[in-house]
DNA sequence: TTATAAGTGCTAAAATATTAGCACTTACAG
DNA sequence: CTGTAAGTGCTAATATTTTAGCACTTATAA
């Protein structure tokens, strides 16, 4: 399955798709509690069916209502939108893309440590840890 | 100004943004080149206009033709759609998301040795380099 | 100069996305 | 059992986005 914020996703459906993203997995209702403006429940849930029809998602019941899941896992999904943003802004370079995340977060000198640390470990014949 | 992948923007909308913001500056035919399904001149020129209305490019004149260029740096807004995506699908840990990044991008032992060098570095009371 | 190719401005039609209403179902409490 | 609150399915109106046409402008080459 393709990144859902590629072209063919509208504006509500990608603010659908990351709201069940950050979530996990969904109620109608719980999406609608973190959507700032409120939609009718029925605007959601035609919403949901839609992405479900394009095969970005999927439900169970649990009781008498419907939990949504994604279908592409969500570290895939954020690997795939991850390398989309380095693409566009960081000219394909992982080091400026690092470097932008930990200039933005304002670590501690013990956890640039621990990430570095980390780093070293990827390291493929590393047989250090 | 705010990040321009947020819910305001429609599809076409983001979709010329990221050819902007990946190009740096560019006329309505460069633009062209880099959208795979080919709308019309006048399509592109109506959603650049648009973009410029909401203030997220201007324009200036060279020669003829317009060349246009996003409003808030390229760096900036990259920061920022970096911090949406970590938010989204990497629980806001910098480590998750730094190790997505590496994780993909089949670096060398060298080029990760320099990666944590360079965490190393921005170590705040750090004065070594 | 002036013809022309390559632009732009403006407008409105067409396509798509978004919304919400109404009828039906389901679980569950009394 | 049955009433009811909370859900779903389907449909159609509305709003927005996307598209392209046509008239006008500009730079430039002959």
């Amino acid at each position: 399955m393709e990144d859902y914020r590629n072209t063919k996703m509208s504006r509500r459906e990608r603010q659908l798709m990351d709201i069940v993203y950050q979530r996990g997995s969904v109620s109608v209702a719980d999406v609608l509690e973190d959507l700032p403006d409120d939609p009718s429940y029925s605007t959601v849930r035609a919403l949901m069916r839609i992405l479900e029809e394009k095969g970005y998602l999927t439900h169970k019941k649990d009781g008498k209502r419907y939990i949504y899941r994604p279908t592409q896992p969500r570290y895939q999904a954020g690997r795939s939108a991850l390398k989309q943003i380095f693409n566009t802004f960081f000219d394909k370079s992982i080091e400026k893309t690092v470097m932008a995340l930990v200039s933005d977060a304002d670590l501690s000198d013990e956890e640039l440590d621990r990430l570095s640390q980390l780093i070293e470990n990827a390291k493929k014949g590393d047989t250090s840890s």
